[in-house]
DNA sequence: ACATAGTTTAGAATTATTCTAAATCAAATT
DNA sequence: AATTTGATTTAGAATAATTCTAAACTATGT
């Protein structure tokens, strides 16, 4: 038993559906993770906190779940420098904020509008489908958020 | 003999003695390939490149003094998703573009006051001393650049 | 029930990058 | 000028995230 709630079930089989895929114990674990604790983490730590619900998944099924999230649109990719890939369920236009002291990553709601915006200093001739945003430094004083 | 102008050659050393390293042949010939073709070359690329006017370097030295040269604050690294790290010697504030039909890369001007712009919609808590911007699509109609 | 196609799995393979340790080089000092 | 010192370069080994492979499994449609 995973911990999916129905609404996010239901999103979960219709992305997959929608995209000519199945849902699958394994998806929708995977998928129950990234919803139950939003600090973005790696698929080795996907891995880690889907097995401890699922103990026979393998390190192979969870990258090919995440990229099937991926690819149905309910799952972001976050590439922060040359670190492994993180995975994001944060679907509402935002950017991160990757703190070089700790190394984690937040989500830095954007104001709607500004990425229209951003999409407006770009010359014609590029069409963009996607715009990322990544601000680097630390986080003031004491807090650890 | 590589082909640094006069004036890439001072600010090359200037910024190496400013951090504490030397001037080498190795690190001059890297710099003066990402300058003459600016076209965000990967370390192989750029390997393959220097390799044409100094056969005997190697990759590790390659790696070094690309590193080098980002940590003196001459080169950007550019990370587009999983793909190999390409190096930037353009200083000036700018986002870049990346085409997924063509996998290049391309510096989009940003105007002044938009990067600016971008840091205030970050919360007090959060202290960017580094803003990342970049925009994936593709190229309008036959436009290759 | 059977065929078909999609999915999962363990382990091997890949690949960009980093590490290691020896050789080389260059500046500073005797 | 020789010597010391520390930085740099180098080839090759090691690392680590990710992808690939091929076999086993599962679900669905006929």
């Amino acid at each position: 038993m995973n911990s999916l709630k129905q609404m996010d079930r239901g999103a979960l089989s219709d992305a997959l559906d929608h995209s000519g895929q199945r849902t699958t114990p394994q998806r929708e674990t995977v998928f129950s993770v990234l919803l139950d604790q939003r600090d973005h983490p790696t698929a080795d730590e996907v891995y880690a906190r889907t097995k401890s619900r699922m103990p026979t998944i393998s390190i192979a099924t969870v990258y090919n779940c995440l990229e099937t999230l991926v690819s149905c649109g309910l799952v972001k990719q976050v590439n922060i420098e040359r670190e492994p890939t993180r995975y994001c369920p944060n679907l509402s236009p935002h950017a991160h904020f990757h703190c070089r002291e700790t190394g984690r990553v937040y989500d830095v709601p954007v104001p709607s509008g500004m990425m229209q915006e951003l999409a407006g200093v770009l010359p014609g001739e590029y069409e963009a489908d996607s715009v990322e945003l990544v601000f680097r430094g630390h986080l003031a004083k004491g807090k650890t958020k």
